[in-house]
DNA sequence: ACCATTGATGACCCAGCGGTCAACAAGTCG
DNA sequence: CGACTTGTTGACCGCTGGGTCATCAATGGT
């Protein structure tokens, strides 16, 4: 009589449905804001199955930002291992790349989140940080260590010099998730990269 | 016999008082984290007597904002409207002021918490906005554009220029709260001034 | 067909917290 | 000293939401 019946058991696909709709909800509410039953809502089951995969709320977080930033910060790394060339050039494409990703990568919503919970929830700060900052800093800072090296690049502290290469990405994203919505004017991120960069490695650069 | 009464009345003083304690609690636990009854135990008094001189949690937050920052801001942009000189040599000196600043006013934490909360109280996001990034990213962009017109900066969009000269002021701020206190390394903002704003300047100016 | 297994449900528990309010007591005025 | 005003208390309400668990039913093996 009846063809479909109230629910399956898709143990295998559970997961990934249950980090889709978390990422969902998350980056719209926060961490703390964010609700398990909405998360489930969206995810097509119960609250309850939600428990049978995911010990608690912060596990879930953690499976979010390394199934849905990891892969990203990988690939941009890569690249630049792989790259053949000047360190200016390198940084020149770098940056657009990086803002073209985070157009359409939910990393500004994560980044806000993990910023405004640090405090409540340091986990969250360490996982991002240990997944994401710290590599990107510590490639960045070994490329322009070497730019200064090889005489492409005018001496200075390489961490320093590093921020002042990343800090408009960043806040440019955060510009876009936390006043854009309230009707103050839009951030052209891949503009500001490529007017930022072009700037600054006028100061930075050894020649033109 | 017994002296101390288990409470006076000090109509006059209670405002500054709350609002100081709500200051540190904010800024300790976020807005969505903040109870009102630790407010209230740090400023000395009942959670009721606080509804006497504040209708919301959001109003309170309101006069932490406009109470602890607004000043400071009006001070740095007074000292720029007041400047006799060239834009480069205003903006050497105003980096490191800002830095300054942000060192020993609650700014990192107030600004980490309008970003985290902007989603859930887009309110909060609009007083930061309107108090403090507003007139704070005018007065740049129109410093910018004044030192184009001089012939002492080379062209560019001056918003984005703006972008490129505070944003690793902002996220320097941001980390010292988000991840210092993991064990990241620290971040000496006046330095990070002092080098970024000479690197920028480099490729900015149009002759050094 | 039947049972054992287990994915999934949804009612439930309970702690936390923003906000309220009747009662009270510290000031104040004559 | 007594009466009125009003700043302050603290118990209380209503609601929310993370996490639990007895129960059920889809599934796979035989």
């Amino acid at each position: 009589m009846n063809a479909e019946p109230r629910w399956r058991r898709r143990k295998a696909d559970r997961p990934g449905e249950i980090v889709a709709a978390a990422i969902a909800v998350f980056t719209e509410r926060g961490f703390a804001a964010a609700r398990i039953d909405e998360i489930a809502a969206r995810a097509g089951l119960s609250k309850g199955a939600i428990y049978r995969y995911f010990d608690t709320k912060e596990a879930l977080f953690r499976a979010v930002v390394t199934d849905a930033v990891r892969p990203n910060v990988r690939k941009v790394l890569d690249t630049a291992a792989a790259w053949q060339g000047g360190v200016p050039d390198l940084v020149r494409m770098l940056l657009p790349t990086v803002a073209g990703l985070a157009m359409k990568l939910p990393v500004g919503a994560v980044l806000k989140m993990v910023i405004g919970e640090s405090r409540n929830f340091p986990e969250l700060a360490r996982v991002w940080h240990d997944e994401v900052v710290q590599p990107a800093l510590s490639l960045l800072m070994r490329l322009i260590a070497e730019g200064q090296a090889r005489g492409e690049l005018r001496p200075g502290d390489p961490r320093t010099h590093a921020f002042s290469l990343m800090a408009p990405m960043l806040l440019g994203v955060i510009w876009r998730e936390t006043f854009t919505p309230l009707g103050a004017g839009d951030v052209d991120l891949p503009a500001v990269a490529r007017q930022h960069v072009e700037t600054v490695l006028a100061g930075m650069e050894t020649r033109r």
